[in-house]
DNA sequence: TCGCCTCTAGACCGATCGGTCTAATCGCGC
DNA sequence: GCGCGATTAGACCGATCGGTCTAGAGGCGA
């Protein structure tokens, strides 16, 4: 059952991370998302936190990536994908309560120190979005302003709808 | 000196979230930028890191609110005013070394969990920007855009420029 | 000069952090 | 049935976390 350990290890931390940002996501929480002790972590990752992390950012960037190219082979434009992305995003947070940004955001925003494989992992994905986003024809500064635009919103969104059940203070 | 021990207080607090986030700005770092002892922090803050970093929060959002207010003053339009701030803040982000995202964004992508007076501040803060830009006439609908485009510019700005060296492994 | 009150200083606390290590368990070829 | 590598299980470690508490330094009014 290796495969199926690293898988859900994998999805376990990319839900811990999206919400808590790398320094939050504790390594009990996340081992408990996934229903596995320590020992298969660092069976499987050896480079602890670090390793997971990363792996749980390229897995993430790997379906973004095969979610642009299956946009663009339907022929949409930059500004139609940023779109779809949004609303797909959107109505997934919906459905998981308002409660992440989406594993990329959360770590871009939030950069750990100590997490050198995470930082050159998410640099990675930034490349291969961009990348793909490329095969639009869009110029690099479009891309930029379209990559920007839909980080941004999600951020938004989610303070818009996550919180509200956590200030309220009446019944 | 209780004004400006508070004032440093919050200053620091200011640059360690900014750079790490809530969960990743350790008290120990924090006071030792303010440059004072845990009992000075326990004083003027008697709800801890929550209540600092709220106020930290508060007076990022002032600050932003007042800048705003200017700009509004000047006769600039809401994508101008947008378009000066992302200026300004990039301008602020490459003298510190590209290392901030500026707090608010810092603490919307990554909320902690156990900090209801963050959250509630930080919710505040988006109320009050929101509020000064809708002075300038546009549409909450396009107030979102132009936010939305303000942060994800900022985060993905300093994912290019912050970590280059972090995972350069040559000398 | 004396008391008082504000604020600084930092030792100390239990909890939790990420990480290591050993033992038990599982599945599979023989 | 037996041995063996792969995997799980979780006790354990030092470091650090946020927070509390006592002691004393310093300024100010009487």
């Amino acid at each position: 059952m290796s495969a199926d350990a690293r898988a859900r290890l994998i999805a376990a931390a990319v839900t811990v991370v999206q919400l808590r940002g790398y320094d939050g996501a504790g390594l009990s929480a996340i081992l408990s998302a996934a229903g596995l002790p320590k020992g298969s972590l660092y069976h499987h990752f050896p480079g602890g936190k670090d390793e997971l992390v990363a792996a749980a950012a390229d897995f993430v960037a790997g379906e973004v990536e095969a979610r642009i190219g299956e946009l663009i082979g339907v022929g949409l434009s930059l500004d139609q994908i940023i779109a779809r992305l949004i609303d797909d995003t959107l109505a997934w947070m919906a459905a998981t309560g308002w409660r992440s940004v989406g594993l990329l955001g959360a770590l871009a925003a939030c950069l750990p120190s100590d997490a050198p494989r995470t930082a050159r992992a998410l640099h990675a994905a930034q490349a291969r979005l961009h990348a793909a986003l490329s095969r639009t024809g869009a110029s690099p500064v479009a891309i930029n302003a379209a990559t920007g635009l839909l980080h941004g919103r999600l951020a938004l969104a989610r303070l818009a709808n996550d919180t509200p059940a956590d200030h309220t203070t009446e019944t």
